[in-house]
DNA sequence: TTTAACGATGTAATGGATTACAGTAATCAA
DNA sequence: TTGATTACTGTAATCCATTACATCGTTAAA
């Protein structure tokens, strides 16, 4: 294998100037750079990462933590955060942790074994304590999800607010009988989006039933979303409307109504969260809360890599725009109680 | 920072016995083998895996290209492509090719920079001739698609065979009017379906009509398929069954069908390819034939570990089974010729 | 003229783990 | 009793690039 040693040698300098000359730190006589770049090409030397970040003591890795790579939801993160780290020339290894805490430890030890220099978690189900132990050690982001007992770097849309803002739509056409399809995972999403639902309802003085309420699979999939619309519809008085939390979670409440030979919206609106490409694959097309994915992923790699620069002092927390998109899968009911 | 050295020093014994212990090279004493366990606990030291990697030379990293990781077709192969590496202590980069040459030859110099100990592909867009230089020097497996000029490691179905069968099928159904849409990409599948498509229906002495042929889009985009099955739609006699070589652009086929109002599979029969979820997302569910992703990348993983591993000789070439999945969207003509 | 500063380059230490080789004590075979 | 073998451990070289520090002309400042 060529080493510097070897073009050092080539090029009658010492390998200082070579690593000087590769690495732009110091002056090089330009005839002397000329030289060495000469024995580089002739040897077609390539310098050896692994002794590179050993001697930096960095690995040039950044872990990504997330529950499930086959969620469409976060290929568009997955591929905001990509872009900005591959132009830093990092590599970013993506671990699929199936929400289950031993493998989100075994990835983050990781970081102790300076095999990632950071991370950026979709999701944690790690205790505040534990996971506090982790953020204190090493540069790490929370992304989409987070834990609101730490005060730790975060990047997210406001879930409770644009919640709101879907029930205030939803009201405003009209409607008073609303179920939810939320989920059984324990994301803070979650809970926000729940809340705001019942806060809401309740701000409007619209009673609440515990039949409205139906709670997915914790990874949002297309069957429990279609099973547990098939009870909402089953329920009487039927909701007039159902707020999904993801839009996998509405495309099955959509096919589940069409089913069960209701037509939507006519009979039922569906509304959805997040904006993935199926919410236009066909119609109705569905009514969703937008996130800007790829945002959310840029911001997350860029408010990391602050953080693995050392600088002392970044954003904690952002917040990014959310918007409510009308499209074909809502409607005011047409019968007003 | 705690190293081999504080290990040693805090168990009253060499680098070398805790090295020993660490890797289970070479006798250690019972006694000894306590102490410095005790060590490892109280200093709880980690292994430096930079030290470590750079001493072995290896970087545990192994490559995926792939063209376009939102495919969802790629997300179980990824899937088995991780379960084998990440059992084995290797952390998996996937790099987003785009189908994009430099973006290609970017990421595979990270083979001779030593950061990557092997690589899978899922596309190669480069020449024979230059990718056989990085195939001569470094662990390589091609998934799916290969090069057909070159003897490499590969593993994937059998493209004509599959297609033959798929064509099979709808002659048996009794369809003469068969159009495909293929795509404009240049992948030794598209190649092999397209080719099987063309050489069955002359074994049936069915006549072939340009119109028949379509294009889509590079990445198979649904939006593609749909546009290109609305042009079938409307040529002149209308095919009774549409191939795709891909289950997105059946799906793409199947919207357009509804939204110029026929009905499938009674006016047009679509079938698909590869058995992606949405196949079974809303009826009417997609024929299709089936590809065992996750076995795909299992064993494309299983053949890049004994290369790396650097078993002299390994098999060449695997062969997965294909399926054709006969569900609702095919049926036979209402009026035959 | 002398000193300081600068430009250009080289020497050698350094990072942390692995491992070839050497060494020691104890045990066994003859 | 002696030589051989085994069990266990230690010393020090090694992997390759980076970089602190030293060196040596040359030029600018005093």
């Amino acid at each position: 294998m060529t080493t510097i040693k070897d073009v050092a040698q080539e090029a009658g300098v010492s390998v200082a100037t070579v690593s000087r000359l590769l690495n732009d730190t110091g002056v090089v006589h330009p005839e002397t750079a000329a030289r060495v770049t000469a024995a580089i090409q002739k040897l077609s030397y390539e310098p050896n990462l692994l002794a590179r970040n050993f001697r930096r003591s960095e690995s040039r890795v950044i872990l990504i933590l997330s529950p499930n790579i086959t969620n469409p939801y976060y290929a568009h993160i997955l591929a905001g955060i990509g872009d900005v780290f591959s132009n830093l020339g990092y590599s970013a290894v993506i671990f699929n942790t199936s929400d289950a805490p031993e493998r989100e430890r075994e990835a983050l030890e990781m970081l102790k074994r300076h095999r990632a220099d950071g991370v950026i978690l979709m999701a944690n189900t790690l205790s505040s304590q534990e996971f506090k132990e982790y953020a204190d050690q090493f540069p790490l982001v929370q992304c989409s999800e987070y834990d609101p007992n730490l005060q730790l770097a975060r990047v997210s849309i406001d879930n409770y607010l644009a919640t709101q803002e879907a029930i205030d739509y939803l009201v405003g056409l009209g409607h008073r009988r609303i179920a939810t399809i939320s989920s059984e995972n324990n994301y803070l999403s979650t809970h926000l989006r729940k809340q705001a639902y019942l806060d809401t309802l309740q701000r409007y003085n619209i009673s609440l039933s515990d039949e409205y309420i139906k709670h997915a699979s914790y990874d949002y999939s297309f069957k429990s979303g279609k099973m547990k619309a098939k009870e909402l519809l089953t329920t009487d008085p039927m909701p007039t409307a159902i707020f999904c939390i993801s839009d996998t979670l509405a495309l099955g409440a959509v096919i589940a109504a069409q089913e069960l030979g209701y037509r939507v919206p006519e009979d039922v609106t569906v509304i959805g969260f997040d904006d993935v490409e199926h919410t236009t694959m066909f119609h109705p097309f569905i009514t969703t809360v937008a996130q800007p994915c790829y945002e959310l992923g840029r911001h997350s790699a860029e408010l990391l890599f602050t953080q693995i620069s050392h600088a002392s002092d970044y954003t904690r927390e952002v917040v990014l725009p959310h918007q409510l998109i009308i499209r074909e899968s809502s409607a005011p009911p047409l019968i007003l109680d």
